[in-house]
DNA sequence: TTGAAAGCGCTAACAA
DNA sequence: TTGTTAGCGCTTTCAA
């Protein structure tokens, strides 16, 4: 931290008192003109800048948000982490970005961290592990939203997409286009994002009456890793004309196999994945996707976490609320 | 911020003063093991957490460092962000991170809102047009470490790639596989990684005492926009065998117009780019590239930029210093 | 080994 | 329209 420049120096070379120069600060309205400009331009020359240490303690407010995702490197998570900085420099908060790695542990000391630090909110992807101190955050004036998932039986602000109508349509379009064994890549299924998409494909199935081919089934972890391994087994398994990979991660995986066993896509084999990472456009023939409206994720729950962090200034009670977004099947030449 | 749960309140539970509350808190030898657990105790039944606003105001010290990049979206700067954040968490620092847009005003915002904040130190990407602001940081003991670009005349500590001679070896091994009539798309020259790699262009040129066609040069402005319709433009001029495209962002519209013209890879044009997204070796064939070592950049910064504050908190001047790291070309089918 | 007390820099209630 | 002053919650001398 710098030298002593502060309010005081500043009072003084002006020949206010401090007060006086806390209101030119802060804009406040009762100040006469001339002293207000004799502060500024001390202020100006001296190249003063308020001490917000000083002034979120003595407010009880710091204007600063945290945000727990799993990982910047993902494209999923970097854009909801964009999304909300943007609309928090927007009103002039500022945001401290947290890599959680879908880690309880990691996410409790964050969470310890972002309340030690008396940030007014906190914006997180949830592992599900760590109720007990959301619970106390929340009950000492801390207000939380989360995004992509949630905790079940845990009322709070969160956003999330359609996962399981998603994954529905996704399998149902697939069916539609003639596929008949589709190979399923599916996420962990006792994260929410990961179950509602393996219930949304059995569910199609069990619509149309058919039966899941429960050999053409695996389930991964969202990594790259385990798309990649999992494609493998099922292609060595044989009998599938399709495969559908339930996020991101795993699709790039996935594709990377098919890509080096040399199977021809939509020929030998359709590939429909849920995320739209940037190469699907890229690579031929262009991959089709369920696209997740991600930035618009990221700024709604910036502004139900700002909704909920205004209703507690001004002391009204909050009625926790989900807001649930609609994604796209984008069909190109994949399937 | 929370009710009131204060060292006071601990203290009285405790029976003891404030003074021995934050002995215990800290960590702090001589205080009799008997008190210690007691005060422990309390603390843990109360889930009291220290307030880090109060204790940063005392301490002059924040435990936090400010990150400006450009842009979190971009896979190079994320990969930066995390580094940087991965190597301050091992340091118990936590990281405020930000994106500057490569805009000058919004980087002289965040500057002045990280002062503000009095972080212990900042990391960013310069865009070079506010120097007098951050030789008055320096002046007032915030360090400063640049990453990926310096800004000229400006003394400070600084990591970098090789740029030039990277950009030369690239070119270099264009001619050596044969190909005479390099398209080039370059950074903005008034940009030092622009303005590097372009040199390297010339400087491989120069070399072999042959001429570079200007026709086959253009200029743009690292965006994706920019790659796309430079190729178009150079595409249309024809005459050339090979492209080469000076940043991640602009190859990905460039690959996107040679897709998009049904321009074969290697045969109708050899294809090269800086960076190594992805995507290269999700598309066939499988694209040649310069690979930045762009984990260890973010981590050196952050390295540096904490034995500056050591050096600053024991009184001990610093000399700037910048480490150059090494790229890699990556051989793969597109040459 | 412990406590008393000053003070970090600011805001805001109150008084003038 | 301005000034005086208490106090936000903590750390850290100094004294005991």
């Amino acid at each position: 931290m710098s030298g002593r420049l502060n309010i005081d120096v500043i009072a003084e070379l002006a020949g206010v008192s401090t007060a006086t120069v806390s209101r030119v600060i802060n804009d406040y309205p009762f100040v006469r003109e001339e002293t207000r400009r004799r502060v500024q331009e001390v202020i100006r020359s001296t190249n003063y800048q308020v001490n917000a240490v000083a002034r979120n303690l003595r407010r009880k407010k710091t204007h600063s948000i945290g945000v727990i995702i799993s990982n910047v490197l993902s494209p999923f998570y970097s854009v909801i982490a964009k999304a909300v900085e943007d609309v928090a420099i927007r009103n002039r908060f500022s945001t401290v970005l947290c890599n959680g790695g879908d880690d309880p542990d990691k996410e409790l000391g964050y969470l310890k961290v972002l309340h030690e630090n008396r940030v007014d909110g906190i914006i997180l992807s949830p592992t599900g592990k760590n109720e007990r101190y959301l619970r106390f955050l929340i009950s000492v004036g801390i207000p939380v939203v989360f995004v992509d998932r949630n905790v079940p039986g845990f009322e709070c602000d969160c956003v999330m997409v359609n996962n399981r109508e998603a994954s529905r349509n996704a399998v149902s379009c697939l069916l539609d286009r003639g596929y008949r064994n589709i190979g399923f890549i599916s996420g962990p299924v006792d994260r929410v994002t990961g179950f509602e998409r393996y219930e949304g494909y059995r569910d199609c199935y069990r619509r149309r009456n058919m039966q899941v081919d429960e050999a053409h089934v695996r389930i991964g972890d969202f990594s790259l890793e385990s798309g990649k391994r999992l494609a493998e087994e099922l292609i060595e398994g044989g009998g599938i004309d399709a495969l559908y990979v339930a996020n991101y991660d795993m699709a790039t995986g996935a594709y990377q196999c098919l890509k080096e066993n040399g199977i021809r896509i939509p020929e030998d084999m359709g590939f429909l994945i849920f995320d739209d990472p940037d190469w699907t456009t890229l690579v031929t023939p262009e991959v089709s996707a369920v696209k997740q409206p991600v930035y618009t994720i990221g700024s709604t729950a910036m502004e139900l976490l700002f909704r909920q962090i205004n209703e507690f200034n001004s002391g009204n009670g909050h009625k926790p609320q989900t807001v649930i977004l609609e994604t796209t099947l984008i069909r190109r030449e994949s399937i």
